[in-house]
DNA sequence: TTGCCACACGCCTCTACGGA
DNA sequence: TCCGTAGAGGCGTGTGGCAA
């Protein structure tokens, strides 16, 4: 009989290996070229360009939007990046650039405490109010004559959460704080120009002078970075052609598509992980379809949005997936489904957060997008919030979920 | 009148640093 | 080593709206 260790180790010698930098198929990864973004950078350099005079007093504001997808994040990194390169050696001119995600740091205490880190400015992480943060920032930057551009990314979840001062202070900082020279500038990321008109005029005026539109990404266009990550990640000529045609195809704005970048290099990275585990020395189209079977772009922007909530939204989530599938009904009341999260909170040994803290998360998950609410009216006793998942459940969807807790817990452990 | 819950508000705890 | 500081997050409670 073959023992359990000697299949794995067949299995492992005879293994075919066709990608051979996973990491530059990573939706984090920044490549040092981004086909048919190179007028957003140019847009972007001709925004910037006065900070390169040596002498340049005013800051500059530009927002960035366009769906998920359209590579608005990796274009501005990788302005940021070269622009910083560029102006230290062809300029003599100190620019620093700082990426902060407004996701991860939703308020503006959270946003000056990134800043100052990505600086290496040593600030007290408690006693301090945002707005002394930035004025020590700004010392800082003055002291050493540097420019800094701050990109906020996913900044409409900043607008969603914060308060009308709190915005107000970010965004009109030089009224707030004097300064001969303005060294703060900003790239304001959104999916959607919504977020920026609904704003108080003041705001908006001050924010929207100048914009970029990123439109989603035509047919030939993904086709174009398709090939490059394939040069880049990929061993030579180890995905047939056919592959790059039918991705780009399936999610082509001009053929139907949602022209979504990310998920047509995910079609990719799993295409070839599937032609590895059959053992095909090249991917061929079939495992593009199989690949492309797999990923459903809806659950796949939920699923990136889960690795960003805490533990307890991540219960409250499961909890509501649960109640629904025992009742069988699209929507639960805000009670049952809060006695679902105690007893799965109890569950998992965690002691379950209260009645307002939930209400919050129930708030929150909404803004994200992952669950609707809505008021009850005549035929139920009392006034309640029906809870619904936005998406129709997935059983990929309700394990990605579990991972994520179990992933929580055993850090927290 | 009662049951149910949204929401506001104020208080408490935690946290990490600086200073005595 | 202890205490003060101040923001963030969490919690309890009171009030009021709505429908049965």
């Amino acid at each position: 009989m073959v023992s359990a260790k000697d299949i794995l180790s067949d299995s492992l010698r005879s293994s075919v290996l066709i990608i051979k930098h996973k990491d530059k198929l990573s939706p984090d990864y920044v490549p040092e070229n981004l086909p048919h973004r190179e007028e957003k950078i140019k847009e972007l350099g001709f925004v910037f360009r006065d900070l390169l005079a040596g002498d340049a007093k005013d800051s500059e504001r530009v927002v960035i939007v366009g769906r998920t997808g359209t590579g608005k994040t990796a274009t501005v990194r990788l302005f940021g990046k070269n622009f910083e390169d560029i102006a230290e050696r062809e300029y003599g001119v100190k620019v620093k650039y700082v990426h902060v995600n407004c996701y991860r740091h939703r308020t503006l205490y959270l946003i000056s405490q990134e800043i100052a880190n990505a600086l290496k400015l040593p600030i007290p992480s408690r006693g301090l109010s945002a707005q002394e943060v930035f004025k020590m920032i700004h010392e800082y930057l003055d002291r050493r004559n540097i420019h800094l551009i701050v990109a906020l990314d996913e900044f409409g979840h900043f607008l969603n959460t914060a308060n009308t001062e709190e915005i107000y202070f970010l965004v009109r900082l030089y009224d707030e704080i004097s300064a001969i020279i303005k060294r703060i500038s900003y790239i304001f990321i959104v999916n959607e120009s919504h977020s920026i008109y609904k704003l108080d005029r003041s705001i908006r005026d001050h924010i929207a002078r100048r914009l970029i539109e990123f439109p989603p990404y035509r047919s030939m266009e993904l086709y174009d970075i398709l090939k490059y990550r394939v040069d880049e990640a990929f061993n030579d000529n180890a995905v047939d052609d056919e592959v790059l045609q039918f991705i780009s195809n399936t999610y082509g704005y001009d053929k139907g598509g949602n022209g979504n970048a990310r998920i047509a290099i995910e079609t990719l990275s799993l295409a070839g992980e599937i032609a590895e585990k059959e053992g095909s020395p090249v991917v061929l189209l079939d495992h593009a379809k199989k690949a492309n079977s797999t990923i459903n772009p809806e659950i796949q922007e939920i699923v990136d949005s889960l690795s960003y909530l805490d533990l307890h939204q991540l219960i409250l989530l499961k909890a509501l997936i649960r109640v629904l599938n025992k009742s069988k009904a699209d929507e639960v009341t805000m009670g049952t489904l809060e006695e679902e999260y105690i007893s799965l909170a109890r569950e998992f040994n965690e002691e379950p957060r209260r009645h307002t803290q939930v209400y919050e998360y129930l708030r929150k998950l909404k803004v994200i997008g992952i669950i609707n609410t809505r008021q009850s009216g005549k035929g139920m006793r009392g006034r309640t919030t029906l809870v619904s998942l936005s998406l129709p459940l997935d059983k990929r969807l309700d394990d990605y979920i579990m991972q994520q807790i179990v992933v929580r817990l055993k850090s927290k452990a």
